[in-house]
DNA sequence: GAGAAGG
DNA sequence: CTGCCCTTCTC
């Protein structure tokens, strides 16, 4: 069992606890190992069980039931728990904006179970009896399920991808017995790396589609209903697939088709005609245009830039030379600064890391102050002497108050490298107050990249809204490079923003904001949507190389 | 742990 | 209605 389970399990634990009104020490207790846990260096699962109790935050108590869960896999204390609590109020612990305090009294005073009831109760205006509820409270309740109703059956690419990836070996594997000749891809959503996905659609063109038809029944992974022109199916998880069966002589226009969205493969295939089509390529040559690539076919402007043949040439993974906006120890990170660069050096092969811990208003994060920046500074200054030629650049994710001003003085800023500004409190300030606030953080001389420009989370919350144009060409006037945040939670730029960033002369940075080793990774899912955006190489920052960036931040503290 | 929002 | 204090929540 990871980490990662035994900690969500924890908080759980925590949460039920909280529900019943169960000691609040204990409470605390469990909460603070759930924290603990997180951030362990470690797998658990990999420590002799008589160590457990000798991890910081988790005494005896807390071993036996860790132990219990390697063990067996469950804990009999929280399914006690669970079938105490209706099923509906623990997935209200799910809600934003509602803690464990307010669903107790939802649940135990408004004798509301479930989601929608809950929802209904917001409409008929009754939360507002309640202690400690007022309309405002209601509003952000009401708006907070209408968020997740809405995220109900959606996934982030991140989620899907691995599933996909399975599934697609097992089709593979499962079409060389049904018809050995037999053409697969992805198409839809999936092909063209959107952010979020809500079916996952498959093509097969096939020589013996009554075979593969009949097979079908029996194909495991998972279970195909026929729908109208299709094969549906759902994973547990909630995952619609679709599968569109097609002869294989018309495997690549049936390909292309589900491919682009629809306005992209209408305006297409007005210009190809009708076929036959032997690859995409040539449905795209005969419309006269450049071949576009699957992420581009979204009826933006990739259909003007083909035909002009003005398609980028879009970034790849191997073009990035370093990784900028990360965390180690210092403040909420998992690994140390130490071992952040050597995972960049030795197992990425890249030239050089950006190390931006939190700084001093994330006290929640331990974030750095004026001290212990300097302290950090030491430690990168003999790492620099020992991991040479690689480099560790000296940055800091510095917050944007709520007035837009950074929260360190300028002596302070000018001793980094590089300054990532980004906000993380505050978040719900209307769309005029959010944009003053990022272009007063943008106008700082000191900052160098805005971090994450609308702090949403995917499928969870909404970000604050900006005005992009103002932003962006703030950005542009200050130089001021905007960070597409690679977590594939925020994927923040949006990358529908990103052609008009470029075409300002904004620089675009991919920053996996790692927390630990394997956090880099999700620069993976940074690279897809600046592709989908339209990044080359050119204008991304951390595909400069060591040199390169080091005289791009020089020469932007010369200018100040 | 601090700051904001709501009541 | 405002000023104040308390609770809850978020990062």
């Amino acid at each position: 069992m990871e980490n990662k389970t035994i900690a969500r399990t924890l908080r759980l634990l925590s949460q039920l606890m909280e529900l019943h009104e169960e000691n609040p020490f204990k409470i605390k207790s469990v909460a603070n190992a759930y924290f603990k846990v997180d951030k362990l260096p470690f797998a658990i699962k990999d420590k002799p069980l008589d160590e457990i109790d000798q991890i910081e935050g988790i005494g005896k108590g807390l071993a036996t039931k860790i132990i219990e869960l390697l063990q067996t896999g469950t804990l009999k204390e929280l399914n006690d728990f669970i079938e105490k609590t209706p099923e509906g109020v623990v997935e209200m612990l799910a809600i934003k904006g509602i803690g464990p305090k307010k669903i107790f009294i939802i649940w135990r005073t408004l004798g509301i179970e479930s989601i929608g009831e809950l929802y209904y109760a917001c409409n008929e205006n009754r939360l507002i009896e309640a202690k400690g509820f007022g309309l405002k409270t209601q509003e952000e309740i009401k708006k907070a399920i209408e968020f997740k109703l809405a995220a109900n059956g959606r996934f982030l690419y991140a989620q899907v991808e691995s599933f996909a990836n399975s599934l697609f070996t097992q089709f593979s594997e499962w079409l060389i017995k049904v018809d050995l000749h037999a053409s697969l891809g992805f198409a839809g959503q999936y092909r063209r790396c959107c952010e979020i996905i809500d079916e996952l659609e498959i093509v097969i063109g096939g020589e013996n589609l009554i075979n593969i038809t009949e097979s079908l029944n029996a194909f495991e992974p998972v279970s195909f209903i026929q729908a109208e022109d299709s094969f549906i199916a759902t994973t547990e998880a909630g995952l619609r697939i679709k599968l569109h069966l097609v002869e294989k002589s018309s495997f690549y226009l049936e390909w292309f088709k589900q491919t682009g969205n629809a306005e992209h493969v209408e305006k297409v295939l007005k210009l190809a005609g009708s076929g036959p089509f032997t690859t995409e390529n040539e449905i795209y040559s005969k419309a006269g245009l450049a071949f576009i690539e699957p992420e581009l076919r979204e009826d933006f402007d990739e259909i003007e830039l083909a035909k002009a043949n003005k398609l980028p040439s879009l970034i790849t993974y191997a073009d990035l030379k370093g990784s900028l906006h990360n965390h180690s120890t210092w403040s909420d990170g998992v690994h140390t600064l130490e071992e952040m660069a050597v995972y960049c050096k030795d197992t990425l092969k890249l030239e050089y890391l950006g190390i931006c811990d939190h700084s001093k208003t994330a006290v929640y994060a331990k974030g750095l102050n004026e001290q212990r920046v300097f302290g950090q500074h030491q430690e990168i200054d003999e790492l620099n002497k020992k991991l040479a030629p690689f480099k560790i650049f000296k940055g800091i994710e510095s917050d944007i108050l709520s007035d837009g001003s950074l929260d360190y003085s300028d002596d302070i800023l000018k001793a980094f490298d590089f300054v990532v500004a980004s906000v993380h409190s505050n978040l719900r300030m209307d769309e005029q107050k959010a944009t003053t606030r990022l272009l007063k953080a943008i106008e700082n001389p000191y900052t160098t990249i805005l971090g994450h420009p609308t702090g949403r989370l995917l499928l969870s919350r909404a970000g604050y809204p900006i005005d992009y144009k103002k932003v962006i060409d703030a950005c542009a006037a200050n130089q001021v490079v905007i960070e597409i945040n690679a977590n594939p939670l925020r994927l923040d730029l949006d990358w529908r923003w990103h052609r008009y960033a470029l075409e300002k002369g904004v620089l675009l940075s991919v920053n996996p904001d790692a927390h630990r080793t394997e956090g880099f990774r999700d620069m993976h899912y940074g690279i897809l949507v600046a592709r989908k955006g339209g990044l080359s190489v050119d204008k991304c920052l951390n595909a400069l190389s060591v040199e390169e960036i080091s005289s791009y931040f020089n020469n932007r503290a010369k200018a100040i």
